[in-house]
DNA sequence: CATTGGGTAGACAGACTTGTCTGTTTTTGT
DNA sequence: ACAAAAACAGACAAGTCTGTCTACCCAATG
C-alpha cells in the first residue's frame, strides 16, 4: 500500500471506530486489525492517539461539510434552501451509521484541559454557524445584520438540538419539530 | 459514620468527580479515596460501578428536579414562570460546577448496549418534558392538546440546545437567545 | 462477655491501555 | 539493479483499570 492511502485507511477506520463506538472504548490495537497494518505504521504516520482523534474529526468535518453544502445547493433558493438543512439531518438520521455529534461526543470523552481538540472543535461549530449565516445573507432578506446575526445562532442552535436529541431519542421528531420552528423564524 | 451516610458520601463523591471529570476518567481507587473510604466498603454498597453511575444519575436528576421545579414555583403564575427555566439554567451556568448536560456526557462514554443507563437517562428525559407539559397546561392557554404537546416538544428541544451549546461554547449567548425564541412562541 | 457485622488498609489477579523497539521483508525511487 | 525508505509481526515496558480477597479492628448487641 502507497504512503498516502495508508494514512487515508487508518483514519477511515478510526473515524468509523471512534464514531461507532467512543474515542477511549476505541484501542490502536483495534484500529490497527481493522486496518490490517502494523503498529509502527500506524505511529510513522501520527505521533499519538491524540493525533489520530484530531484527523478523525478534521475528517467528519470536510466530509459534513461538503455533503451539506452540496445539498443545499441542490435546492430551489430561498427558504427552502435554508430549510433543507434539516432534511439534510433527517436523511443523515436515517444512515445506519448516524450516531449524533462528533464534537459534543468527544468533547465528553477527552481531558478538560486538552486544548488543541477543543480548538478543533471550536473551529467546526463557528464554521458551521458562518455556513448557516451565508444560507440567510443569501436566501432570506434581513437589512438588520444583527437581526441576521442573531436568527443565525438560533438555527445553529435548532440544528444542534435536532442533532443531539435525535440521536438520544432514537426517534425523529425532534428533527421535524426544529425545522418546523425554523420554518416560523424565517418567514 | 452510619450505613446509610456512607452511601450518601459515596454518591455524592461519585457524583462530584463523575460530573466534573467523566465517567471513564474517574477509578474507583478515586472515588474511595476522596471518600476516604476503604475499597471493600465500596464493593459493599454497591454491586460495581455501573451501579455508582446509576446512583449517579438519579441523583444528579432528583437535586435537578426539586430545585427547577421550586425555582419556578417561585415566579409570577404565567409566562414568566415557563420562562423561568431558562433563569434558572442561566444561574446554574454560572455555577462553577456546571458542566453540560450529564446525560449526554454518560452517554457519550457508556457502550451502545447498557440498556440499564439508557433507561434511566430517558426516563430523566420523558419526566423533563413532563414537568414542562405541566407548566404550559398550568400557566398557558391552549386549547388544542396536539399543539400543547407539540410546544412542550420544541421547548424541552430549546432548553436542550442550550444547555449543551452554552457548555460547548463557554458562552451564555445560547441561553440568551433560546430564552428569546421561547417567551416568541408561547406568547 | 462473646459474637458478629461492617468498617479499615492494601495486596493481588487479570485484563486492559499507549507507545517503543527489534528484526525481517517488501516496496519505492533513482 | 541497488539503496533507502517504509512496510510487516509482535514482544515488551510501564502504566491503567475493575473487582476480589485476606487480615485486622472496633463497636454494638444478645
Amino acid at each position: 500500500m502507497k504512503h498516502s492511502e495508508i494514512r487515508q485507511t487508518i483514519v477511515a477506520t478510526a473515524t468509523h471506530l471512534f464514531y461507532a463506538n467512543g474515542y477511549n472504548k476505541t484501542g490502536v490495537n483495534e484500529i490497527i486489525d481493522k486496518a490490517g497494518i502494523a503498529k509502527a505504521t500506524l505511529y510513522n504516520h501520527f505521533p499519538s492517539k491524540e493525533d489520530i482523534c484530531l484527523a478523525y474529526l478534521q475528517h467528519k468535518h470536510a466530509v459534513f461539510s461538503r455533503d451539506i453544502k452540496a445539498y443545499c445547493h441542490a435546492k430551489p433558493k430561498g427558504e427552502k434552501r435554508v430549510l433543507a438543512i434539516f432534511d439534510y439531518l433527517h436523511d443523515f438520521f436515517q444512515d445506519n451509521d448516524f450516531n449524533g455529534c462528533w464534537c459534543i461526543k468527544t468533547v465528553a470523552e477527552i481531558p478538560k484541559d486538552n486544548v488543541k481538540i477543543k480548538n478543533e472543535i471550536k473551529a467546526q461549530k463557528f464554521a458551521f454557524i458562518t455556513f448557516i449565516n451565508s444560507l440567510i445573507g443569501d436566501n432570506i432578506g434581513k437589512s438588520d445584520s444583527n437581526e441576521a446575526e442573531s436568527l443565525g445562532r438560533k438555527i445553529y442552535l435548532l440544528y444542534e438540538s435536532a442533532v443531539a436529541e435525535s440521536h438520544l431519542q432514537k426517534a425523529d421528531w425532534p428533527i421535524v419539530e426544529m425545522k418546523h420552528l425554523c420554518s416560523q423564524i424565517i418567514e
